[in-house]
RNA sequence: UGUCCCGUGGUGUAAUGGCAACACUGCAGAUUUUGAUUCUGCCUUUCUAGGUUCGAGUCCUAGCGGGACAACCA
């Protein structure tokens, strides 16, 4: 019971805050900008952020960074809460940086009166022109001289609508020669003539990234601010702003985002695959988006552990996408009912089989699970089983049918083959068989051994279920190396669609249930299906092994 | 020709100056009415060079390598 797991270096930070008594309990925040979906690299930083709060006792805002209405949507906003939920956390508040909106018009004229920004004429390409590169200082404009009494008077008429677009922003006044870019006086406010998602038309005057998350931080007193490393340069200004508008000091600190192998984590490239219908919808079991994740049908609980295994550092990383697809088969495993269906049917008749008869057999559900009980599934003369499962030739270690061989059916009996039928092109059509009626499963008095096991669904019964088998939207394995167009990577047969034969049971099956289709991986039946035809997504393949 | 961040098995992550470990992958074997699961074993690791120290993956310096930074995006 003592045994610790070893801290990664933001809980380290936190023992240490904690121990020290810098804060009596910590807050942490979960920030996304609704302007797409919710992703596995969300899951990592939800985890992270949620995961800390719970650790230690503290809380976790829901904030939307909803600074740019441009972009925005409530859309986004109700599927990200949706998906933080279905991950398995609760928020303490729903937040929104347009919240605060008012509060930061104050804290901009608190720093104009300061002294600390100003209002800059210059179109966008001036400013970056003056603004210089990361090895050549960048340097002022006139606009920089403006009187405190000019600013403010110009900051109120920007916010009164006074301008178009683009014709004037607000900028702290820090040091064009910095050396960090991003001290350069960077822009803190902007002209946008747009509609808002919650503040409607109420301004048209919006705070930039920089004028917005550190301040609301603050506002909402977030101990700790855990964000991604690009944001690591960010942090002077982060701080700057804090010092400098006598704000509650919250502490800015990076992580390294999670990137998985053959596929993409940037939300404008999955919004391209969404817009240009490479994909179907943000929820494409394809898509690495926390939506799609649910619709293949991971658990969250599979996501939670999976964002526990992979750590938190501060070093590039690149995932196995293996490693996701252990975390689900093993909480699938557990969980997920068995169910026989056939792929790529061939018949078999046996032939000692009464015509006209059904036998009901029990098989388990899942042997996995504590009370998996057991089913009813029909068998008669006639089967279908998987045409891989049988081998005319087959070679040394191939222990499933072939000529005069024996296999077991799952759950049935032991049957031998003793004819191939083909048609004229040569193409096996059918195999006759008998069974060994003492072989009954469960009731074995036959002796024999047969190392073969195969599943099987009975002719008359079978309901056709339309299956979708998914593979890795990409080809190339790291997908942050490639210098051409990301979609010339995409993997051509990322869906395949089958129409299968399940046993009758299948048939009772609701949308979202998971199940292990018996050697042929995990499945979950999507949203699609009607009466008239199930359908299933595979979840994940079973592992295999030679 | 800048500043900052980062270099530990194939991939991740630990070791907090004192025997380099855990997971995933891979390979081999056992069990198995799923070639699954389960179990056992094995392979493979501190970027380089100096320095400090009784002792360095850990501290210092330099080099090398990777990444980030020049949106009125977040």
């Amino acid at each position: 019971m003592t045994e610790e797991k070893s801290l990664n270096f933001i809980e380290e930070i936190i023992e240490a805050d904690l121990a020290a008594g810098n804060y009596p309990s910590i807050t942490t925040r979960f920030p996304p900008e609704p302007n797409g979906y919710l992703h596995l690299g969300h899951a990592k930083s939800i985890c992270l952020n949620f995961g800390l709060a719970l650790k230690y006792g503290g809380k976790t805002n829901l904030r939307f960074d909803d600074t740019n209405p441009v972009t925005e949507e409530v859309e986004f906003v109700e599927n990200i809460k949706q998906d933080v939920q279905w991950l398995g956390f609760q928020w303490a508040h729903e937040l929104y940086a347009s919240d605060y909106f008012s509060q930061l018009y104050e804290l901009a004229v608190k720093l104009i009166r300061k002294g600390l920004a100003y209002v800059d004429d210059s179109t966008s390409e001036e400013i970056a022109e003056q603004k210089g590169t990361p090895t050549a200082p960048g340097k002022p404009n006139p606009y920089r001289q403006r009187s405190v009494e000019e600013n403010l008077k110009l900051f109120a008429e920007m916010k009164a609508g006074r301008y178009l677009d683009g014709a004037k922003v607000l900028r702290a006044k820090i040091d064009m020669a910095h050396v960090n870019m991003l001290m350069r006086d960077p822009v803190l406010y902007r002209i946008k003539h747009a509609h808002h998602h919650r503040t409607g038309d109420a301004w048209c005057i919006y705070p930039m990234y920089d004028f917005a998350h550190g301040q609301s931080d603050s506002i909402e007193q977030i101990t700790h601010s855990i964000c991604t490393l690009e944001f690591v340069p960010h942090r002077e200004l982060y701080n700057w702003l804090i010092e400098n508008l006598e704000i509650y000091p919250s502490k800015q600190y990076e992580f390294a985002r999670l990137n998985m192998t053959y596929t993409l984590m940037s939300k404008r490239k999955l919004l391209q695959l969404v817009n240009e219908k490479v994909v179907n919808g943000w929820d494409d079991p394809r898509m690495p988006t926390l939506s799609g994740a649910r619709r293949r049908g991971y658990p969250p609980e599979s996501l939670r552990e999976f964002c526990d295994k992979i750590g938190v550092a501060k070093r590039d990383n690149l995932i196995d996408m293996g490693l996701l697809e252990f975390c689900v088969r093993e909480h699938l495993n557990k969980k997920a009912s068995r169910r026989m269906v056939v792929f790529d049917p061939l018949k078999v008749i046996i032939t000692n089989f009464p015509e006209g008869k059904t036998e009901m057999l029990p098989s388990e559900n899942n042997t996995e699970a504590e009370n998996g009980g057991t089913r009813q599934m029909p068998f008669s003369r006639e089967l279908w089983v998987e045409r891989e499962d049988f081998m005319e030739n087959p070679p040394k270690k191939y222990f499933r049918l072939s000529p005069g061989g024996m296999v077991r059916l799952k759950s049935a009996y032991i049957i031998r083959c003793e004819s191939v039928i083909k048609d004229a092109t040569g193409k096996v059509v059918e195999l006759h068989a008998t069974y060994v009626p003492e072989s009954k499963s469960g009731h074995d008095t036959s002796g024999l051994h047969v190392k073969g096991v195969i599943h099987w669904v009975s002719a008359p019964q079978a309901v056709p279920v339309e299956v979708r088998l998914y593979d890795r939207l990409f080809l190339t394995e790291d997908m942050s190396t490639i210098e051409d167009d990301f979609k010339n990577h995409l993997n051509p047969h990322s869906l395949n669609v089958v129409t299968a034969y399940a046993e009758p049971e299948l048939a009772k099956a609701k949308p979202g249930e998971q199940f292990q289709f018996l050697r042929m991986g995990y499945f979950c039946q999507d949203a699609d299906s009607t009466d008239r035809k199930p359908v299933f997504n595979r979840t994940v393949t079973l592992r295999e092994s030679k």
